[in-house]
DNA sequence: GTTGTAGTTTTGAACATTCAAAATATGGGT
DNA sequence: ACCCATATTTTGAATGTTCAAAACTACAAC
């Protein structure tokens, strides 16, 4: 049975991989995300190489293998679940739910889980708009785009924010910029690095566009 | 932060002196009950006694310090408002919720508890009919009696089960035996090592004294 | 008083995870 | 071809938890 540390090394490594694909994730990368220095990263990637969980390749990077992916959705499918419930049935703020269930995903049983996607319908995204992969390890997929790619005139609904740290997620939420918000780009400024958006009547706010890239947008078809 | 390892050490000494209260626990019944060798449970305890969590006398025994008191009081909370939570709001058995909550008890923080307890509406007893600490670490009394000591023809309350093994669990279930159910004494023969109950009408099991030393009653004053 | 035995403690070693610091490899600029 | 900066790996040591097996203690029985 995987220890928390192996679940939290791969779930990192399976989340890096959708910011490096089709490369190899850099052990840097890996250590500074885990907070470890880089010896660490590295004795830790080997110990995964041998239970045969990720591919390594000295000095080049390393990849998931197969069953590391599956361990990695099954990780997020508990952490995401989990998060959707502390909103959900527990009322707890979005902003807080992500630290929460970082404990908690190690701690649900299998049992525990089926029961909570029943209980809350079998979702497929979480409050942040993560989606949630299936039993399975099917992963829902849905067309996004950030913000910072929106032009001028661009309607569209918010539909997922990639930070998680509580700070930002307050301020997301103080804006009004919640999953599910319609909004409508009214400028967007390469050169001044923003981008300003008109949303529920009122028009809103401007973004720097390192914020606007952490705020994606459903792509309508 | 105590480690999970440290809260089950605390938690299970804490059950222990409730059984040899105000004698010292010896280390060989610690070592048995956590499921490890003695000298580990000795080198533990010396641990356990640096950090302030018990008092130790070599070759004589231990018991907690105020500190380790309140930390088992807390983890016990913890464990007793998952088990309850879990049969309540996500419908698993009785039988189940306590191997499930053995590793959430370490897993939630006190601002899910404090949410779950709400939820709940404050409850005092778990599935099992063990009384669940107050946050500052109050336990609920009540006084319980084993059906091994009932008398022939006294009536009484099923309130609380001793024994959580999933096995006798579900035997209790099925003889309906489970907290809440009057009962009455129809016989207790110490030399045949039994008592027979009746209850809801039909007349019913009878138990060996060791079951029935697992299945504590309500004392009506 | 020696002996036996049950319970306990000590010792030495292992495993998983981590760090600090030294050693090494890689790719780019000159 | 050589040197440098950066990224990576290696080495050696620490921590927390565990086991196996040897050593010890206490107390009862003879």
């Amino acid at each position: 049975m995987a220890t928390s540390t192996v679940e939290n090394y791969v779930k990192q490594i399976y989340l890096l991989q959708q910011e490096y694909s089709p490369d190899l994730v850099p052990m840097g990368r890996l250590a500074d995300i885990m907070g470890v220095v880089p010896g660490t990263a590295t004795s830790m990637v080997k110990a995964l190489a041998d239970s045969e969980l990720v591919e390594y390749e000295p000095r080049g990077g390393l990849r998931l293998t197969r069953g590391g992916e599956q361990l990695a959705l099954h990780v997020l499918r508990r952490h995401r679940l989990v998060e959707l419930f502390l909103v959900k049935v527990l009322n707890l703020d979005w902003s807080e739910v992500h630290d929460e269930a970082e404990d908690m995903e190690h701690a649900v049983s299998d049992k525990v889980i089926e029961k909570i996607d029943a209980f809350l319908n079998y979702p497929e995204f979480d409050p942040h708009g993560d989606p949630i992969p299936s039993a399975k390890g099917k992963v829902p997929h849905m067309k996004w785009k950030s913000l910072a790619d929106c032009q001028t005139n661009c309607e569209s609904r918010i539909s997922r924010v990639l930070d998680q740290d509580s700070q930002f997620l307050q301020f997301v939420e103080r804006n009004g910029l919640t999953p599910g918000t319609k909004i409508k780009v009214l400028n967007r400024d390469y050169h001044a690095d923003s981008v300003s958006l008109e949303f529920k009547g009122r028009n809103g706010v401007t973004l720097g566009l390192t914020a606007a890239s952490k705020i994606l947008v459903q792509v309508m078809e």
